[in-house]
DNA sequence: ATTGAAAATGAAAGTTAATATCATTTAGCC
DNA sequence: GGCTAAATGATATTAACTTTCATTTTCAAT
């Protein structure tokens, strides 16, 4: 999904839930969709902030709010003590590899280890809605 | 590993450090090395507090900090917003699956998954050092 | 046992990211 | 254009840590 068709699902969220459609939570909410990164509110309010200067961190705050509350942004919490927000993944879920030293983040999925956590959880009487994999250690560079 | 054993650990931690044996340490850690679930400050502070009550949350803080410097206490973060501790598992390192609705914990361990991991990450170029996984859900109760 | 330096304590203050409040502005339906 | 509900942005509040600091305690050296 694109940044143009994301847009319109936000538009159509908003019109279920009788919000309306703001110059600020448009602009911020593009930013968000054409950024591939894992970006927390202060980096996308400095982003948004180089042609939109007067917009506040409180209204950031609320449309990433938005945005998580409509899928099309995760929120994350690596450890860093900063939530940071990451485009819904057109590949479908994945988990995350951190470095410890450069904070570089890479991404994999593997359909074995999801489903042996779902065994692992059955085991144990549980029924898995959602689950957390972070791997951190150095990548290629900082080994 | 009981607690009387890893109240020497602390002891001769301490004395490599050249760092002071006191009272309030003391209880403060035996207290933790005798519970036995994921056990946020405060809740350390209430239990410590029932015996000693002038002990403030900034030893039990300080206490805990220690315990995790020492490899004795684990720090862990699932979702809530607070630091739990938990105990050095005999067992090894282990995993957790969170319920959604009551908070149980439960914990596994899988070697299948781990391994999974390291080849995920070896495939990126990383080199793993930790990792977490937790699975949230609903409990045999609450499900 | 006394002493003195270094460490520990507990109360209080500071920090930081997240969240709420509120006066003012804006969107969108008539 | 006027009205009403929602949005904005500045500011205040919260919550979990983390640090500071005056006072107390430990413990090694007398
Ligand atoms: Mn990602
Ligand atoms: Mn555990
Ligand atoms: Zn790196
Ligand atoms: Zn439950």
């Amino acid at each position: 999904m694109d940044a143009v068709n994301k847009m319109e699902v936000l538009k159509s969220y908003l019109e279920t839930k009788g919000l309306k459609s703001t110059a600020q939570r448009d602009y911020i909410a593009d930013t968000f969709f054409k950024s591939n990164t894992h970006i927390s509110l202060d980096e996308l309010l400095k982003k948004v902030k180089r042609k939109t200067p007067n917009i506040g961190y409180a209204t950031v705050y609320r449309t990433m709010k938005l945005l998580t509350e409509c899928g099309l942004a995760i929120a994350r919490q690596f450890g860093d003590g900063q939530t940071r927000y990451e485009n819904l993944p057109q590949g479908g879920h994945h988990d995350h590899i951190i470095c410890i030293k450069c904070s570089k983040i890479a991404e994999f999925h593997n359909q074995k280890i999801e489903q042996l956590q779902m065994e692992a959880a059955k085991k144990l009487g549980f029924t898995v809605v959602n689950h957390k994999l972070e791997l951190y250690g150095y990548c290629s560079e900082c080994s």
